[in-house]
DNA sequence: CTTGAAAATAAGAACGATTCCTATTTTTGA
DNA sequence: TCAAAAATAGGAATCGTTCTTATTTTCAAG
């Protein structure tokens, strides 16, 4: 027996906020892209929605990245590189998935990471030279 | 200019704790392991030296599972099926990465992380029926 | 339009993994 | 044997996230 949703417009905002950005954002930055607009938003209300989102299907996580949780609007089949510098998500597609070997349970999510450094923070440290 | 490690029998005891086992271990989980046999091993050294192994690439890191960050003795290239239920990390082997896309910045690692539910608790939930 | 029960929230306390700090101990090379 | 450098213990501090409780909002029924 599953839980009545009430509307929210808070709720709304956040996915709104995710389903509008590429940038991957950890709760902490949809809270800070939000606040202007309700400033009695609070931190866990943020979380807590995510929570939910991440439940029902509707986001995905990036997983951890820098200690953030980072999440992902886009829950089609694609892969991730992250810059251990500057910590950016970038989408990465093409990626066309190997035959699956034998797993050792069910299967209900993959993840392909690439990580390195991105060109942008490459091209920073060469200017710094 | 590097700076000079000298010898520490905890050091040696922590690595060896990796090598020795295929669960892909918290920091907790190799102190729990390590204290019986040093009784003065403190957290905080299992912290630092495991990070010091990260950064010299002597083991990897698979990423937080449940909160807790897991490691790697094994840096060969292979990939994991993490169990949402009792957070067992199982290596998956014989996994032909596919020809890399162009990436946005510098390919220094690759992860491929299967989620779901492992056949131990499965048949645990069935069993539970 | 009321009204009341369920759902959602704010605010901040609590929690827990990880990092940091400092005094002490260990290691190593001379 | 000795002194400088490295490593550690112990515990405090940090910080992302979760939890608690009182308050506010939503919504359906009257």
């Amino acid at each position: 027996m599953e839980k009545k949703k009430n509307r929210s417009r808070k709720r709304d905002a956040i996915l709104a906020c995710l389903a509008g950005t590429k940038t991957h954002p950890s709760a902490d930055w949809v809270y800070r892209q939000l606040k202007p607009d309700f400033p009695d938003l609070s931190l866990g209300t943020v979380y807590r929605n995510l929570s939910e989102f991440l439940e029902s299907g509707q986001i995905i996580s990036v997983g951890s990245v820098g200690g953030l949780e980072r999440y992902d609007y886009d829950v089609s089949p694609h892969a991730h590189f992250i810059c251990r510098k500057c910590h950016a998500v970038i989408d990465v597609r093409e990626i066309p998935l190997p035959p699956l070997p034998e797993l050792p349970g069910t299967l209900e999510a993959c993840a392909v990471t690439f990580t390195g450094v991105c060109n942008f923070c490459q091209s920073a440290s060469s200017d710094a030279q």
